[in-house]
RNA sequence: AGAGAGUUGGGUGAGUGGCUUAAACCAGCAGUUUGCUAAACUGUCGUACGUGUCAAAGCGUACCGGGGGUUCGAAUCCCCCACUCUCUACCA
């Protein structure tokens, strides 16, 4: 969530990257925040100070009772009853205020970088770069990803249905080894690139999806364990950046760079239409995705490293995609840049968005509270990033789609080695 | 899953209702001494919010796994929860 010293310092600056996101009464909203912040200072102000006094007083009786003088000490217990009855008070106006705050704050979304354009919806998002040619498929051979892995027998969506429900497909043969190698192919572009590999739990408490900011608004987008209280993650971002969550890094120790691969889980209620057919969208997934914990005036130059690596891999599995800036319309709640990277699939002939790349700024770093030490020994929020890097199943519905052939499907020769094989026949 | 024992600062670890402002030691940091290293000595050493200020120092409040309660006063007593260890059971 915002800062609270940050809309005091840079008013202007907040509400006018609001109302970016198309946030209405933006400056009214900011004026809330800062009313509650003044409202809960002076309570806690009070509240301090005849806390201070019962202190005080508690402490007087102490040392009369120790002198044994208990008639004194049962006459001065009398006054506290009133400065107990004003501090329970206060306190509970406190609490009342602060979750007031807090609540308001939840509903602000992070203000968006000046570099992101205005607009509404994914129409306005800007085409910063585009590589390759798209591929030009016979009429013969232009079969949709969802015919493909029929045809080839790799995929096999009705035996997910068997076993689990629709969105949960089987992968067999060449399907299960070409997802294998696409895992074992980004895990080592990574760690070339100095990320170091975690593998976190895929289940998480409460807390981690509060830190990442999947709570308290989109619990319905998590599968969720009742009997222990457990999320399945939707993204390795949330266990991975969680494990920074409560932190105090060491200047030296940043940035940190993390990548991990998990299945995601993401319940998807209600988004299902024409256009998600096949593995364009699934409850369940795999995903490598990198993360970085870096110093403020460091995480803009992270973002464009990140976006640099994201796009190594795409052109080294010869797909032709494009980088997209969202506009304030389209971005993530909790992001103030993101970069779309969206390969063409060339049956479908369609964008489809494969990685995206967000600088959080300090808006989950302060609900995280991840924090470093700078030069000066001081504490300071952090900068959270993260990407994919990449999602595997439209990555696999491009490929198999854009290197069809009559007779068989031709795989990237960067994945031979993993996989064994050349062709998918 | 059952029984028992635990959870205190970066680490070890004392502390069963008020001289605890959380001892002591280790590590860290700064300094003194010193051919160098080591050692010794001195000092310093948590977080958050508030207050104060140009900035700071300082001061106040809270925090001893989390939440609630009893009390004038809680690390200490009570209740709930989480986690750790040991034994038993089970299991890959």
């Amino acid at each position: 969530m915002l800062q609270v010293t940050f809309i005091r310092e840079n008013f202007e600056k907040a509400a006018q990257g609001l109302e970016k996101r198309n946030i209405r009464e933006a400056q009214s909203l900011l004026r809330q925040v800062v009313q509650l912040d003044d409202e809960r200072k002076g309570i806690q102000l009070q509240r301090d100070q005849l806390q201070a006094e019962a202190n005080s007083i508690s402490k007087s009786i102490g040392q009369l009772m120790r002198s044994g003088n208990h008639a004194e000490a049962e006459k001065v217990k009398s006054r506290t009853a009133e400065i107990k009855q004003q501090t329970k008070e206060l306190e509970t106006a406190y609490s009342e205020k602060e979750l007031e705050l807090t609540q308001l704050l939840y509903t602000l979304p992070n203000i968006p970088h000046e570099s992101v354009p205005t607009g509404k919806s994914a129409e306005d998002n800007e085409t910063i770069f585009t590589h390759g040619n798209l591929p030009e498929l016979s009429e013969s051979e232009k079969l949709p990803h969802w015919e493909l892995i029929k045809k080839y027998d790799i995929i096999d969506f009705e035996l997910g249905v068997k076993i689990s429900g629709a969105g949960f497909p089987v992968y067999k043969g060449k399907g299960a080894r070409l997802q294998r190698a696409l895992v074992n192919f980004f895990l080592d572009e990574a760690q070339k690139a100095g990320y170091m590999e975690i593998q976190p739990p895929i289940l998480v408490n409460e807390d981690s999806g509060y830190g990442t900011g999947q709570l308290p608004d989109k619990e319905g987008q998590m599968y969720f364990a009742t009997e222990d209280n457990l999320y399945l993650i939707p993204t390795a971002e949330v266990p991975i950046t969680n494990i920074y969550r409560n932190e105090i890094l060491q200047e030296d120790q940043l940035p940190i760079k993390n990548v991990g691969f998990t299945p995601c889980f993401r319940r998807e209620a209600g988004s299902w239409g024409a256009h998600v057919r096949g593995l364009n969208r699934l409850h369940q997934f795999d995903k490598v995705e990198i993360v970085h914990i870096s110093r403020p005036d460091k995480s803009y130059a992270a973002l464009e490293e990140m976006s640099t690596y994201v796009q190594s891999l795409l052109k080294k599995l010869e797909l032709p995609y494009r980088v997209l800036r969202l506009c304030g319309g389209d971005m993530g709640f909790t992001s103030a840049l993101t970069y779309d990277m969206e390969v063409f699939s060339a049956a479908q002939e369609r964008w489809l968005e494969v990685s995206s790349v967000s600088n959080f700024e300090t808006y989950q770093a302060n609900r995280l509270k991840l924090r470093f030490r700078d030069e000066n020994k001081k504490t300071n929020l952090a900068h959270t990033l993260n990407g994919s890097a990449l999602a595997l199943p439209r990555i696999v519905a491009a490929i198999l789609e854009n290197n069809q052939h009559a007779d068989g499907i031709k795989m990237p020769s960067v994945l031979i080695p993993y996989l064994g094989f050349e062709w998918i026949q």
